[in-house]
DNA sequence: CGAGTTTGACCCGCGC
DNA sequence: GCGCGGGTCAAACTCG
């Protein structure tokens, strides 16, 4: 593990339009990097719905998976590429922008900063747009293993931890069942995904996300993004306040894997 | 040579 | 209508 620090994508949520789009119902979307653009996350309005997924990390777990400079990327099993970086007003740090990589028509994107307020932590953000799947981190993806993707080069600048999956071609119809909102993921401990479990017991991550916030959100809620074993139970059990956009680790005796965007 | 990073410019949405 | 800020593109560069 001390090469990789994961992040947890999946965790935190943040949504920020979901009123265009309704399940897909709506035309898809070309993927393209101009629809992108209007998917940024600033605007509500004709951006495309993004599915937004926050995640506070600990700089100093990130740093553990970076051996070497401050900011290497905590390998995760995905590829992500860097398209830019940006200074953000009224944070002495810049904010950095990564892009799945891992596959081609991959939607995922990912924006790396660290919280001004706590130096210590680190923000991530990812986003997918709402009719794609968050990325699967199938078990074809080894490759992640070697975080190859990402190269481990980059001295300064932020981890890239995500998952990146692979883009299916016609994934919404999986979590049709589960909702728009929900993002289910599923995936063997010894997957990718491990770094779930682990990011969870080990690093004191923090979740943030409105619906962590509202605590309304019951056990039972949980119970239906999370249903797994009793090892698991107790594994994931501090998980509890997973939000509806979380990922549920299903071991594959379990059933299939299914990534809810 | 290929893949990824860096950096500046451009585009778009939002607030005033 | 204008300016600001955020997000993305794309060319150039670096590294394995």
């Amino acid at each position: 593990m001390e090469g990789r620090f994961n992040i947890n994508p999946f965790i935190g949520e943040q949504e920020e339009n979901d009123t265009t789009i309704e399940n897909g119902s709506e035309s898809p979307p070309s993927t393209t990097f101009n629809d992108m653009k209007m998917t940024s996350t600033s605007s509500p309005k004709k951006r495309r719905a993004m599915q937004k997924r926050v995640v506070s990390v600990p700089i100093k777990d990130v740093e553990g998976s970076r051996l070497k400079g401050e900011s290497a990327p905590p390998s995760d099993s995905w590829a992500w590429r860097k398209y830019g970086q940006k200074p953000i007003k009224g944070s002495p740090y810049p904010r950095g922008y990564y892009r799945c990589s891992s596959s081609k028509g991959c939607p995922a994107r990912k924006q790396v900063e660290r919280s001004s307020v706590d130096p210590t932590m680190l923000v991530i953000t990812y986003s997918c747009e709402h009719n794609h799947p968050w990325p699967l981190p199938s078990r074809n993806n080894h490759h992640n293993n070697h975080h190859s993707s990402t190269k481990p080069a980059k001295p300064d600048t932020q981890p890239e931890p995500e998952p990146e999956p692979e883009p299916e071609p016609e994934p919404e119809e999986k979590f049709t069942d589960l909702g728009d909102e929900a993002l289910i993921m599923t995936a063997s401990p010894d997957d990718q995904f491990a770094w779930f479990g682990d990011m969870e017991t080990t690093t004191s991550t923090v979740l943030e996300s409105p619906i962590f916030a509202d605590t309304s959100r019951s056990e039972a809620d949980v119970a239906m993004f999370f249903p797994m074993r009793e090892e698991d139970e107790s594994l994931f059990a501090d998980l509890g306040e997973l939000p509806e956009c979380s990922v549920v680790f299903r071991h594959r005796n379990l059933g299939p894997e299914v990534p809810i965007c």
